[in-house]
DNA sequence: GCGTCATGGTTCATTATTTGAACCGATGGT
DNA sequence: ACCATCGGTTCAAATAATGAACCATGACGC
């Protein structure tokens, strides 16, 4: 791994709940010499991907991301792109589907859709973080985003939602040992009650898994047949997104959904 | 300079009505190698700061951009606080105002409104970097950020926009120092034509200079009056932006603009 | 007040990584 | 069929990254 990614997975390891760190977190995080990490935070400040709070001495996220993201955002709407894909399985399956891209820490939604009415509805924030080892999405990213993301969640406390919150770390790898063989993930009230949801991987160019889509739907409406169907349409959809990003479905996995 | 800060400037040449850039332009942009740009490139890719047209195989903005533009802005919401001042001052003094911060070689909008209709308007484009010594928020930021930025400004070329552009090393000091001294920087013509702009600094905490707010408008719309109460409330303004991002007016600029 | 610990920041010889000229294959225009 | 240009690759040479040890400062316990 080359200097510059060295520095740039620094930036990684912010997230919401971790908004400031300072050199020698840093220091544990990546398990690089401190001299480097320090001047790798140099280099990041002078061009303002990051910025120093004065009194803490600590580290934040910088201006020039702003910038940048609006650039992106403003010549390649992604949002846009992947609504079409949404919207489409939304109303094909009849039930709530959400494309969320992982954030460094959290899967963080894209966007959603629930186009078919029903009596009870799952409840979603589309401004609100989920949790890797709690839902769907997160399992599913876990499993085929690759080791460091795992060993970042698998770092740091897992939070319990419900009585059924994957919570021991060998539990939370055994689930995702589970979803790679699958190629896919689910997962039952692990983050709200009541709530069941599938996912499946989204890849982008260079079969970098970014994201995942997935459905979520109250557990009453759950048969056997409804998840044969669901997860036949959940590996369609993830291609088409995969597509629209410029990417495709690793043939790994192609292979694997096809048993 | 270091190899990370090289790679990083890479990603700003991309811009609104610059959303593609191939290997070659690169090379051409940066003066860089081409084996350099290209794994350069390659290592940004590879953590999603960039991605690759398949088609064209050139490159644009990636998707990590804005996740971690989203963590900034929901962790430190400068964007919004500041967003609600421009606004204001943008509606009272009906014409274009912008708040832009120093990136380490050009001023980066933040955000800019321009709230109230006239038949002529001046072109802004949020996505393009805004060079130090063409514009007036580039040579409030020359005068007031240090003297590193002005030295370093002074070490590379000065492009020529217009015919009005400050293309000499002796014309531009003398600006800077006329923005010292004053309290605000003018230009006229520097980037646009017909194009005439006023700022001031804004300080964040400890009193560094962290950007600029600036108006702008079309020079046929400008007069004595005008001038002198934009002046008036750009001072306004930047106290306020300035006590947003937990900053204040340094004493000796606030005693200059009194007088 | 004093010693201890952890923090951010700095140094310099050693080493490993970046660098760049030349090269390759593909594509498109004349 | 040729030439120009594009993205991408190679390998020796040179430069830039690295890491152990060091310094300064501030918080804490005694």
């Amino acid at each position: 791994m080359g200097t510059i990614s060295k520095a740039l997975k620094l930036l990684n390891y912010f997230s919401i709940d971790q908004c400031e760190i300072g050199l020698s977190e840093f220091q544990v995080f990546s398990g690089l010499n401190k001299a480097t990490v320090y001047r790798h935070l140099c280099e990041l400040q002078s061009n303002g991907f990051i910025e120093q709070n004065v009194d803490s001495k600590k580290y934040r996220l910088g201006p020039s991301l702003l910038r940048l993201a609006t650039v992106r955002e403003q010549t390649f709407p992604m949002k846009v792109a992947i609504s079409i894909v949404v919207d489409k399985y939304s109303r094909k399956l009849g039930e709530l589907v959400h494309v969320s891209l992982f954030d460094g820490a959290f899967m963080s939604p894209l966007y959603h859709a629930d186009l078919q009415p029903h009596g009870t509805r799952v409840y979603f924030n589309e401004g609100e973080l989920l949790p890797m080892h709690a839902t769907s999405s997160g399992l599913a990213m876990l499993a085929f985003g690759g080791a460091d993301i795992l060993k970042a969640t698998l770092d740091k406390p897992l939070k319990k939602f419900t009585g059924r919150t994957l919570s021991t770390r060998a539990a939370l790898k055994k689930q995702v040992q589970q979803s790679l063989e699958r190629g896919f993930a689910s997962c039952s009230e692990g983050f709200e009650k009541e709530v069941f949801s599938i996912a499946t991987p989204v890849f982008e160019g260079s079969q970098k898994c970014i994201g995942t889509i997935a459905i979520a739907l109250p557990l009453s409406r759950l048969t056997n047949e409804t998840e044969a169907n669901i997860i036949t349409n959940l590996k369609l959809a993830s291609t088409e997104v995969s597509k629209t990003l410029g990417g495709s479905i690793p043939t790994s996995i192609v292979e694997l959904w096809a048993q």
